[in-house]
DNA sequence: CAAAACGTTCAGAATATTCTAAACATAGAG
DNA sequence: CTCTATGTTTAGAATATTCTGAACGTTTTG
């Protein structure tokens, strides 16, 4: 009966993990619950272990554990006498967490920059509309890029372990003379 | 021709915004648009303005549109003379921002956490099994717990406007003696 | 070298998500 | 009270995503 509860555990956590993973926006469910399995195993496990116990073809084990060995979630092993990859969870999640917060938040936040920069450039010489138009968009586009621009400094310097005021972000709020116009 | 390219860098915002936030993992494609459309007109727009501009059915647009309301990115906001909604985006990022940490992050943060407890609960009681695998799978999950709660109160301060240090998080990792084990 | 053991790629099946238009509900106008 | 204007719900269509099994390429084994 031991065993049988243990397993039991085991397959609350994959369902747990699972979950949040699936509405985590960085991994798939599938993903976490890969993760959960190889995270409660003190030893490598192979692809088709893996499979096996998450009852998935092989080939999506193979694609999903691809973005967790990317996100350093998970790392691939030898293990001698078998020719098989195997697969480990990690266990140093401020490493991951970094990885995350650069290559997804960040670039996330980027894409927001470029939108606006893009958006300004491309507004720039609408000449025929009404200048307070543009200058409303302006401001607008500056006010946002302004924001984004705070949280990504904010986000690495959390990643490079220094200590953050959240409070500069809190004055990058609406440009001066700008709230009254749009209501 | 200055409306015109006035019209065109909008386009180009809406599309940015746009992908941007299919990949957020917090707003959906449309919604990204939908604010996009909404932050660049000083004067708010009703349901069928923003699903013409955006080409969509009204009830998608209505649909969507309540969770930017939710998250507090768009206000809907009475105009006079006028039966209809309307809908205005909202500048207060920190506010957007703080929601977004409080009602995703924490609360994804909190599943995983809760996932370890459960766990943890289940697999006590694995009788059978011997002590030294029960010890193991405990050790592990408190590892990953302290982890999530650390970030979870990372998190909380950070949305409080309180002062981070990230430093707290770097040292929570591996148990004492566990390292050894795994590999 | 041939055969077997792998992991990966890919086309299509299975499933989930997003979108639309019609039905519905509610409130205001006449 | 009836008719109209409006937002929401919903069933099904359109689309996107995830998953599988077969095909493929590579490496190891005999």
């Amino acid at each position: 009966m031991g065993e049988k509860r243990l397993d039991r555990a085991r397959a609350v956590f994959v369902d747990g993990m699972g979950t949040a993973s699936a509405t985590s926006g960085v991994l798939s469910q599938l993903q976490g619950r890969i993760f959960a399995i190889l995270y409660l195993e003190d030893h490598p496990l192979s692809l088709d272990e893996i499979a096996e116990a998450l009852q998935q073809s092989k080939s999506n084990i193979s694609t999903n554990i691809r973005g967790l060995v990317e996100w350093h979630l998970v790392r691939r092993v030898a293990v001698r006498g078998s020719r098989k990859d195997h697969y480990q969870a990690a266990d140093d999640f401020w490493r991951v967490m970094q990885e995350i917060m650069e290559r997804r938040f960040r670039w996330n936040i980027r894409q927001v920059i470029a939108a606006c920069d893009e958006t300004g450039r491309a507004a720039e010489s609408a000449g025929a509309t009404s200048r307070a138009e543009r200058v409303f968009v302006q401001r607008r586009l500056q006010a946002l890029r302004a924001f984004a621009a705070a949280v990504d400094a904010g986000i690495e310097a959390f990643a490079r372990g220094e200590t953050i005021a959240p409070t500069s972000l809190q004055k990058i709020q609406v440009l001066p003379g700008e709230s009254g116009k749009s209501r």
